[in-house]
DNA sequence: CTGAGTGCAAAAGCTTTGCATCTTG
DNA sequence: CAAGATGCAAAGCTTTTGCACTCAG
Protein backbone atom coordinates (compact mmCIF):
# COMPACT_ATOMS: atom_id res chain seq x y z
CA UNK A 1 0.00 0.00 0.00
CA UNK A 2 2.74 2.64 0.94
CA UNK A 3 4.96 0.96 -0.93
CA UNK A 4 7.36 2.57 -3.34
CA UNK A 5 5.93 3.94 -7.04
CA UNK A 6 7.87 3.13 -9.35
CA UNK A 7 9.66 6.16 -9.74
CA UNK A 8 7.48 9.35 -11.19
CA UNK A 9 9.21 10.84 -8.62
CA UNK A 10 12.65 12.42 -8.61
CA UNK A 11 14.72 13.02 -5.89
CA UNK A 12 16.73 16.21 -5.72
CA UNK A 13 19.59 16.68 -3.11
CA UNK A 14 18.91 19.15 -0.92
CA UNK A 15 20.68 21.23 2.26
CA UNK A 16 18.26 20.43 4.48
CA UNK A 17 18.38 16.29 3.41
CA UNK A 18 22.15 15.63 3.43
CA UNK A 19 22.31 17.51 6.70
CA UNK A 20 19.82 15.15 8.23
CA UNK A 21 21.30 12.37 6.87
CA UNK A 22 24.54 13.44 8.01
CA UNK A 23 23.47 14.45 11.81
CA UNK A 24 21.73 10.41 11.93
CA UNK A 25 25.01 8.80 10.82
CA UNK A 26 27.15 10.36 13.21
CA UNK A 27 24.98 10.18 16.21
CA UNK A 28 25.30 7.28 18.24
CA UNK A 29 22.47 7.78 20.50
CA UNK A 30 19.49 6.45 18.45
CA UNK A 31 18.03 10.16 17.80
CA UNK A 32 14.26 10.27 17.54
CA UNK A 33 12.72 13.38 14.97
CA UNK A 34 13.25 15.68 17.80
CA UNK A 35 17.02 15.37 18.61
CA UNK A 36 17.68 15.29 15.24
CA UNK A 37 16.12 18.45 15.14
CA UNK A 38 18.11 20.05 17.54
CA UNK A 39 21.36 18.89 16.22
CA UNK A 40 20.70 19.89 12.98
CA UNK A 41 19.56 23.44 13.84
CA UNK A 42 22.92 24.21 14.89
CA UNK A 43 23.77 23.80 11.14
CA UNK A 44 20.81 25.45 9.50
CA UNK A 45 18.76 27.60 12.37
CA UNK A 46 15.69 28.00 9.94
CA UNK A 47 15.14 24.35 9.40
CA UNK A 48 11.78 23.10 10.06
CA UNK A 49 10.50 20.31 11.96
CA UNK A 50 8.56 18.99 9.60
CA UNK A 51 11.35 18.75 7.08
CA UNK A 52 13.48 16.39 9.54
CA UNK A 53 10.16 14.40 9.55
CA UNK A 54 9.62 14.09 6.00
CA UNK A 55 13.14 13.62 5.34
CA UNK A 56 13.65 10.74 8.10
CA UNK A 57 10.87 8.93 6.41
CA UNK A 58 12.89 9.52 2.70
CA UNK A 59 15.80 8.55 4.26
CA UNK A 60 14.14 5.56 5.86
CA UNK A 61 12.25 4.78 2.21
CA UNK A 62 15.85 4.83 0.23
CA UNK A 63 16.94 2.61 2.91
CA UNK A 64 19.91 5.47 3.80
CA UNK A 65 18.92 5.01 7.36
CA UNK A 66 16.69 3.02 9.77
CA UNK A 67 14.16 3.28 12.13
CA UNK A 68 14.72 1.39 15.51
CA UNK A 69 11.82 0.25 17.99
CA UNK A 70 12.46 1.82 21.16
CA UNK A 71 10.87 1.63 24.54
CA UNK A 72 8.76 4.21 24.06
CA UNK A 73 6.46 5.78 21.59
CA UNK A 74 8.64 7.54 19.46
CA UNK A 75 10.11 6.61 16.56
CA UNK A 76 14.00 6.59 16.47
CA UNK A 77 16.73 6.18 14.29
CA UNK A 78 19.92 4.49 13.25
CA UNK A 79 22.23 5.46 10.64
CA UNK A 80 24.34 2.07 10.87
CA UNK A 81 23.03 0.42 8.24
CA UNK A 82 24.76 -3.01 8.76
CA UNK A 83 23.12 -5.86 10.48
CA UNK A 84 24.24 -5.68 13.57
CA UNK A 85 22.03 -6.22 17.38
CA UNK A 86 21.77 -4.51 20.47
CA UNK A 87 22.29 -5.33 24.00
CA UNK A 88 20.64 -3.56 26.44
CA UNK A 89 21.92 -3.75 30.25
CA UNK A 90 18.76 -4.25 32.37
CA UNK A 91 20.60 -2.26 35.27
CA UNK A 92 21.76 0.62 34.10
CA UNK A 93 20.32 0.91 30.80
CA UNK A 94 22.67 1.21 28.53
CA UNK A 95 22.78 -0.36 25.22
CA UNK A 96 25.80 -1.35 23.25
CA UNK A 97 26.14 -2.03 19.73
CA UNK A 98 26.71 -5.44 18.38
CA UNK A 99 28.37 -5.37 14.68
CA UNK A 100 28.65 -9.08 14.21
CA UNK A 101 25.28 -10.65 14.54
CA UNK A 102 25.00 -14.04 15.94
CA UNK A 103 23.58 -16.27 13.65
CA UNK A 104 20.66 -18.50 14.17
CA UNK A 105 18.73 -21.31 12.28
CA UNK A 106 16.19 -20.01 9.43
CA UNK A 107 13.13 -20.34 11.47
CA UNK A 108 11.28 -23.38 10.84
CA UNK A 109 7.93 -22.47 12.57
CA UNK A 110 5.14 -23.89 11.01
CA UNK A 111 3.45 -20.53 11.97
CA UNK A 112 5.91 -19.28 9.54
CA UNK A 113 4.52 -21.21 6.13
CA UNK A 114 3.60 -18.78 3.58
CA UNK A 115 5.46 -16.04 4.94
CA UNK A 116 8.41 -14.16 3.41
CA UNK A 117 10.80 -13.60 6.26
CA UNK A 118 12.92 -10.67 5.14
CA UNK A 119 15.03 -9.32 7.99
CA UNK A 120 14.95 -9.83 11.89
CA UNK A 121 16.13 -8.23 15.33
CA UNK A 122 17.81 -9.47 17.98
CA UNK A 123 18.01 -7.75 21.39
CA UNK A 124 19.89 -9.15 24.12
CA UNK A 125 19.55 -8.20 27.41
CA UNK A 126 22.05 -8.97 30.55
CA UNK A 127 23.94 -6.99 32.90
CA UNK A 128 26.94 -4.88 31.79
CA UNK A 129 30.39 -5.43 32.73
CA UNK A 130 30.18 -2.27 35.23
CA UNK A 131 27.12 -3.30 36.81
CA UNK A 132 28.13 -7.14 37.26
CA UNK A 133 30.37 -5.93 39.22
CA UNK A 134 28.64 -3.72 41.38
CA UNK A 135 26.24 -6.78 42.22
CA UNK A 136 29.25 -8.65 43.47
CA UNK A 137 30.28 -6.49 45.59
CA UNK B 1 12.77 3.67 38.40
CA UNK B 2 9.11 2.82 37.42
CA UNK B 3 9.52 0.10 39.69
CA UNK B 4 6.65 -1.04 41.46
CA UNK B 5 6.26 1.20 45.11
CA UNK B 6 6.05 -1.06 48.14
CA UNK B 7 2.73 -0.55 48.32
CA UNK B 8 0.46 2.21 49.68
CA UNK B 9 -1.98 1.39 46.64
CA UNK B 10 -4.56 -0.85 47.10
CA UNK B 11 -5.65 -2.42 44.19
CA UNK B 12 -9.21 -2.97 43.59
CA UNK B 13 -10.65 -5.79 41.39
CA UNK B 14 -13.40 -3.79 38.63
CA UNK B 15 -15.67 -5.49 35.75
CA UNK B 16 -13.55 -2.99 33.55
CA UNK B 17 -10.39 -4.27 34.67
CA UNK B 18 -11.06 -8.36 34.47
CA UNK B 19 -12.92 -7.71 31.11
CA UNK B 20 -10.07 -5.80 29.56
CA UNK B 21 -7.59 -8.62 31.17
CA UNK B 22 -9.64 -11.16 29.04
CA UNK B 23 -9.93 -9.49 26.26
CA UNK B 24 -6.15 -9.16 25.80
CA UNK B 25 -5.77 -12.64 27.24
CA UNK B 26 -7.94 -14.41 24.69
CA UNK B 27 -7.03 -12.15 21.69
CA UNK B 28 -4.39 -13.32 19.40
CA UNK B 29 -4.37 -10.26 17.52
CA UNK B 30 -1.44 -8.08 19.82
CA UNK B 31 -4.58 -5.62 20.02
CA UNK B 32 -3.57 -1.95 20.50
CA UNK B 33 -5.98 -0.01 22.86
CA UNK B 34 -8.23 1.41 20.41
CA UNK B 35 -8.87 -2.59 19.16
CA UNK B 36 -9.13 -3.93 22.73
CA UNK B 37 -12.25 -1.11 23.46
CA UNK B 38 -14.38 -1.88 20.47
CA UNK B 39 -14.29 -5.69 21.71
CA UNK B 40 -14.55 -4.92 25.11
CA UNK B 41 -17.68 -2.55 24.75
CA UNK B 42 -19.41 -5.35 23.34
CA UNK B 43 -19.07 -6.69 27.23
CA UNK B 44 -19.71 -3.16 28.91
CA UNK B 45 -21.20 -0.78 26.02
CA UNK B 46 -20.36 2.69 27.99
CA UNK B 47 -16.63 1.57 29.26
CA UNK B 48 -14.59 4.64 28.39
CA UNK B 49 -11.50 4.40 26.46
CA UNK B 50 -9.60 6.21 29.07
CA UNK B 51 -10.39 3.48 31.06
CA UNK B 52 -8.86 1.03 28.56
CA UNK B 53 -5.71 2.74 28.38
CA UNK B 54 -5.37 3.39 32.36
CA UNK B 55 -6.20 -0.47 32.99
CA UNK B 56 -3.84 -1.29 30.08
CA UNK B 57 -0.56 0.49 32.11
CA UNK B 58 -2.23 -0.84 35.62
CA UNK B 59 -1.94 -4.63 34.24
CA UNK B 60 1.68 -4.44 32.23
CA UNK B 61 2.52 -2.88 35.65
CA UNK B 62 1.50 -5.92 37.63
CA UNK B 63 2.98 -8.28 34.66
CA UNK B 64 -0.80 -9.76 33.69
CA UNK B 65 -0.02 -8.50 30.25
CA UNK B 66 3.10 -7.07 28.47
CA UNK B 67 3.81 -4.58 25.67
CA UNK B 68 4.54 -5.21 22.29
CA UNK B 69 6.61 -3.11 20.34
CA UNK B 70 5.13 -2.89 16.87
CA UNK B 71 6.13 -1.01 13.55
CA UNK B 72 3.31 1.82 13.64
CA UNK B 73 3.76 4.29 16.22
CA UNK B 74 0.89 2.72 18.59
CA UNK B 75 1.48 0.06 21.75
CA UNK B 76 0.17 -3.07 21.11
CA UNK B 77 -0.49 -5.55 23.79
CA UNK B 78 0.56 -9.52 24.66
CA UNK B 79 -1.50 -12.15 26.80
CA UNK B 80 0.82 -14.33 26.53
CA UNK B 81 3.55 -14.85 28.82
CA UNK B 82 5.55 -17.41 28.18
CA UNK B 83 8.91 -16.52 26.00
CA UNK B 84 8.19 -16.88 22.45
CA UNK B 85 9.35 -14.67 19.56
CA UNK B 86 6.96 -12.58 16.87
CA UNK B 87 7.00 -12.19 13.04
CA UNK B 88 5.29 -9.05 12.15
CA UNK B 89 4.00 -8.20 8.57
CA UNK B 90 6.24 -5.31 7.51
CA UNK B 91 2.89 -4.94 5.06
CA UNK B 92 -0.37 -4.53 7.59
CA UNK B 93 1.37 -4.86 10.72
CA UNK B 94 -0.41 -8.00 11.82
CA UNK B 95 1.79 -9.90 14.48
CA UNK B 96 2.32 -13.73 14.35
CA UNK B 97 3.29 -15.22 17.80
CA UNK B 98 6.22 -17.98 17.24
CA UNK B 99 6.23 -20.48 20.51
CA UNK B 100 9.03 -22.02 19.75
CA UNK B 101 12.15 -20.05 19.88
CA UNK B 102 14.66 -20.16 16.98
CA UNK B 103 18.34 -21.50 18.43
CA UNK B 104 21.09 -19.12 17.78
CA UNK B 105 24.92 -19.39 18.63
CA UNK B 106 25.69 -18.08 21.75
CA UNK B 107 27.29 -14.27 21.13
CA UNK B 108 30.62 -14.13 20.92
CA UNK B 109 30.86 -10.47 20.13
CA UNK B 110 34.05 -9.45 21.53
CA UNK B 111 31.92 -6.10 22.19
CA UNK B 112 30.23 -8.30 25.21
CA UNK B 113 33.27 -9.19 26.95
CA UNK B 114 32.58 -9.08 30.51
CA UNK B 115 28.71 -8.77 30.29
CA UNK B 116 26.39 -11.62 31.72
CA UNK B 117 23.51 -12.06 28.99
CA UNK B 118 20.49 -13.29 30.62
CA UNK B 119 17.98 -12.93 28.25
CA UNK B 120 17.41 -12.35 24.65
CA UNK B 121 14.33 -11.00 22.37
CA UNK B 122 14.20 -12.20 18.31
CA UNK B 123 11.49 -10.48 16.19
CA UNK B 124 11.17 -11.50 12.58
CA UNK B 125 9.96 -9.51 9.77
CA UNK B 126 8.48 -9.74 6.40
CA UNK B 127 5.55 -10.34 4.19
CA UNK B 128 2.62 -12.55 5.73
CA UNK B 129 1.10 -15.07 3.01
CA UNK B 130 -2.02 -12.70 2.80
CA UNK B 131 0.01 -9.49 2.32
CA UNK B 132 2.38 -12.05 -0.35
CA UNK B 133 -0.18 -13.02 -2.47
CA UNK B 134 -1.94 -9.34 -2.51
CA UNK B 135 1.81 -8.13 -3.92
CA UNK B 136 2.08 -11.09 -6.30
CA UNK B 137 -0.89 -9.88 -8.30
C1' DC C 1 -17.83 5.29 54.63
C1' DT C 2 -13.24 6.13 51.95
C1' DG C 3 -10.66 6.30 48.30
C1' DA C 4 -9.56 3.62 44.07
C1' DG C 5 -11.78 3.38 39.70
C1' DT C 6 -14.73 5.25 36.06
C1' DG C 7 -16.78 8.29 32.28
C1' DC C 8 -16.35 12.20 29.91
C1' DA C 9 -14.12 15.63 27.72
C1' DA C 10 -10.40 18.59 27.46
C1' DA C 11 -5.42 18.69 26.93
C1' DA C 12 -1.10 17.06 25.68
C1' DG C 13 2.31 14.81 22.91
C1' DC C 14 4.11 13.22 18.35
C1' DT C 15 3.55 13.24 13.42
C1' DT C 16 1.47 14.58 9.14
C1' DT C 17 -0.17 17.88 5.74
C1' DG C 18 -1.94 22.06 3.04
C1' DC C 19 -0.22 25.95 0.97
C1' DA C 20 2.56 29.68 -0.63
C1' DT C 21 7.32 30.24 -1.53
C1' DC C 22 11.94 28.94 -2.65
C1' DT C 23 15.34 25.89 -5.19
C1' DT C 24 17.21 22.26 -7.79
C1' DG C 25 18.06 20.16 -12.12
C1' DC D 1 10.85 27.10 -15.53
C1' DA D 2 8.56 22.92 -13.86
C1' DA D 3 8.33 20.11 -10.03
C1' DG D 4 10.38 18.76 -5.84
C1' DA D 5 11.52 20.62 -1.25
C1' DT D 6 10.91 23.85 2.50
C1' DG D 7 8.81 26.69 6.38
C1' DC D 8 5.06 27.54 8.90
C1' DA D 9 1.07 26.53 11.03
C1' DA D 10 -3.02 24.08 11.29
C1' DA D 11 -4.91 19.52 11.61
C1' DG D 12 -4.77 14.53 12.98
C1' DC D 13 -3.98 10.69 15.97
C1' DT D 14 -2.89 8.34 19.93
C1' DT D 15 -2.48 8.71 24.80
C1' DT D 16 -2.90 11.17 29.19
C1' DT D 17 -5.37 13.76 32.71
C1' DG D 18 -8.61 16.67 35.65
C1' DC D 19 -12.87 16.35 37.84
C1' DA D 20 -17.12 14.91 39.68
C1' DC D 21 -19.39 10.72 40.47
C1' DT D 22 -19.55 5.65 41.45
C1' DC D 23 -18.76 1.50 43.68
C1' DA D 24 -15.57 -2.10 45.84
C1' DG D 25 -13.82 -3.41 50.24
Amino acid sequence: MTKATPETTERRSTRQRSLILDVVQHSHAHPDAEEVYRIARRKIALLSLGTVYRNLRVLVEEGLIREVQSAGKVVRYDGMLEAHSHFQCTSCGRIIDLPRVPKFDAPKNPELKGCEVQDFKLDLFGLCPICRTERKS
